[in-house]
DNA sequence: CGCTGCCTTGAGTTACATCAAACGCGGTGG
DNA sequence: CCACCGCGTTTGATGTAACTCAAGGCAGCG
């Protein structure tokens, strides 16, 4: 977790967040942040906790989830990169963060701290605009995620998440699209125990809509996994 | 569906919406706001519609929902007096209706066309703070539904929608909270078939932790289905 | 005082979780 | 190059919560 200030952003670097900032405003607010890399399955940030940090995935791969009382995990989303989180930081209410996120890969972040933040938001008239787009974001991906197939089968459930996971955070190989997700990132992500992600998947290398390897899956074209996800046969 | 636009509020009458703004503001919002009586079915705003409202329940009760591809309805969450609903006229984004809400209660509502809602926009600059704060809110109903119960069992699933519905429509009776809801209605809400709904509703009758009339329950006391709804026997 | 719509009950079915037990890929070190 | 080890993966047997469907009861309204 070592940390400098010097923020340069990877060539191609998208985000809602800073996008929603004038050119002006981007320089003082890179300025104001403080760099550090992450690895895996080190906490980016723990629900409950005070929110004193707003803060921007830059490279790597996060799960944001919720801890149900219970105790199990309920996969949200992806955090991808350009992503922002801590959200509550700068809106001030909450005060402490909602959900839970995890670092599935090593990769870095900016993070300004709580007085940086405030600093921010005096500084920075669009800030409010920048943030109303990313928290509407999050909240049409969330509706639509529960809308469209948090509540069918899991056979559904599990073609939409890997559909999803496709656009997110798939790379184009010669054989098609290539996802680096064990059996069990996916169970969690489509809320089924590793057995039953398990027999689908197989199901689905029978019928060769994919093929697996250890961590690893390729999908050669997504039209016949999003017909899946809309329900078998009709 | 009677429109005027003398825009009196109720006495009492809260929303995070309107507290967002500067008494001056809410003046010229109010004043801008045509008021329309709405009567029960009737359907607020439907998800794809082009979003050119931005709305306010004064009185009545409505329920927020998605449909999902096969077409039955997913529950999201009630509408209250004081939910703004619309945002996205103001947002700009996205440019379409994410949800479905229709009345299940006659009411009243306080409306803003589009070119109200953008003048309104250029005279308040509090209005995104006070928008970030309605959506910050809606987020985190949501993940909160989500990460609590949405994906637990039945029975603590319906325990649950029982005591959010209670602390967010019940009257005070004098054997208890009175709540105005079908087993239907709380089946929707609940996920569930009406089947199921009524089984547990019966069984837990004959504990006496509530009483049911036709289209009505009442729960002396909240404890107990709090204690359900955390999971049983632990 | 009948009728309509909400509510209740039971029997049969299914999808999915749980559990126990191995298998085999891919790296590591001899 | 081969033997080993560990984790990600696979399989089948078994249990069960909740849905489906069919049918009947009953509250409250007109």
């Amino acid at each position: 977790m070592k940390a400098n200030s010097a923020a340069a952003l990877p060539p191609g670097f998208r985000s809602t967040f800073l996008d929603g900032l004038t050119p002006r405003e981007l320089k003082t607010a890179l300025a104001a942040a403080r760099q550090e890399t992450i690895s895996r399955h080190q906490i980016l940030q723990q629900e409950g906790d005070r929110a004193i940090r707003l803060w921007l995935l830059v490279t790597g791969r996060a799960a944001v989830y919720r801890l149900a009382d219970n105790g199990d995990k309920v996969f949200l989303r992806w955090g991808l990169p350009g992503n922002t989180f801590g959200l509550a930081t700068i809106l001030g209410f909450p005060d402490r963060y909602i959900v839970t996120i995890d670092a599935v890969q090593e990769g870095s972040l900016l993070a300004w701290d709580l007085a940086a933040s405030q600093k921010l938001a005096l500084r920075c008239p669009n800030l409010n605009k920048a943030l109303n787009a990313v928290v509407a974001n999050y909240l049409g991906g969330l509706i639509n995620v529960l809308g469209t197939y948090a509540f069918q089968p899991a056979e559904q459930r599990l073609a939409r998440v890997l559909v999803e996971s496709a656009h997110q955070l798939g790379r184009n190989g010669h054989e098609g699209i290539e996802l680096d997700l064990t059996n069990e990132q996916l169970a969690v992500a489509a809320r089924m125990t590793v057995f039953t992600a398990t027999r689908k998947l197989r199901k689905w290398q029978g019928l060769g809509i994919l093929t697996k390897h250890r961590g690893r899956i390729v999908l050669p074209s997504l039209s016949c996994l999003e017909g899946v996800s809309k329900g078998p046969r009709t």
